[in-house]
DNA sequence: CTCCATCATTAACCTGGGTTAACAAAACAA
DNA sequence: TTGTTTTGTTAACCCAGGTTAATGATGGAG
């Protein structure tokens, strides 16, 4: 069994507007998501209503909260749709139930989650290492085509900034280009 | 089989002295290893020799580089030992190749990965949304036993601050305390 | 085309944390 | 005990980024 096939035999097409919500934060939401088209935004709220940027969300991949699927909590984060989305959902337990018989599947997700875990590591890397400024031209390095899809203000927060803050570094790193 | 089982009966036992490094950055490395005795440090060294630390390893956990390992790259952290430790070193490629064939190897494999991205995300989220004091509150409240095993250097650079700024907070916060 | 909303830029001011350096306090060896 | 090294505190100064708010630019909707 292949991870593809599960999706396509046991899931459930959805398709969201831009702007609509998959889950909210404080949700129980116990189902992974496969995205076949759109591009999502995973973000937390602060009491305050300050928004931060978890994640973008591009097609082919999964999201979940794993807090929710695997670890008997709430989400953590609102996953919402910045265009218009097609997902398939899949319930996370399904998964996990059909991994614990089929050992191709188990070393798929087992993949998976190894490239989620790097993915997060070089996250760590960059917010422990990087000032905001090299975190930035890296970003625009790795993934250029965000910057076309996603607002100045989802970037900055993605980046653990303000919108201000990084409408400056721009006008920095322009000065210095220039200046070559 | 099972993961103790596998480093029992295949993994290399090896001891360090306080101070000593088990990998450094830039080695290649592709060994699991697993604590049974003493207190680790993952870390960061910039081209300006400032050190940024990664994570803080304990007993009956398991620690490798994942770049090393799995991605084919290089360490991209050291990994030193704080006080006299006893872990056991398994090839990375033993336990895939095994977790192919081993369904509850494989299972407990995702598991372990699914933990490990669950305390990454954790650690994105506490970089992303809270500022250095509420950091080093939760890092208290999480793990008091750290703050006995590590220099405050070391803590500071774990919470992406100096020593100074640290020091700075710790007055703030008990300056606050005292006034309640 | 005009109105309104969203998004980006800029300025003024403030603050937390970095840097450097001096000093104090432990920890340890001789 | 005494000298040496490591670790933690404090002060002075600087700067990146936060906050607020005003101003521009862009872009549908009607």
């Amino acid at each position: 069994m292949k991870f593809s096939d599960l999706f396509r035999e046991h899931g459930t097409v959805e398709h969201y507007t831009k702007g609509q919500h998959i889950f909210k934060q404080g949700d129980k939401n116990e189902n992974l998501y496969f995205i076949q088209s759109g591009f999502l935004k995973a973000y937390y709220l602060s009491s305050e209503g300050k928004e931060q940027v978890k994640s973008f969300i591009s097609p082919n991949s999964v999201m979940a909260s794993l807090l929710s699927c695997y670890a008997n909590g709430v989400c953590s984060f609102s996953l919402a749709s910045l265009e218009p989305a097609t997902v398939i959902k899949l319930p996370f337990s399904y998964l996990l139930q059909q991994s614990q018989q089929d050992l191709a599947l188990a070393n798929q997700l087992q993949n998976l989650l190894l490239e989620l875990a790097m993915k997060k590591e070089k996250r760590e890397y960059e917010f422990l290492c990087l000032p905001a400024e090299q975190r930035y031209l890296q970003l625009q390095n790795d993934t250029p085509e965000l910057f076309t899809k996603a607002t100045q203000n989802d970037i900055a927060h993605y980046l653990g900034i303000t919108n201000v803050a990084l409408s400056r570094i721009k006008k920095r790193v322009n000065v210095n280009n220039s200046q070559l």
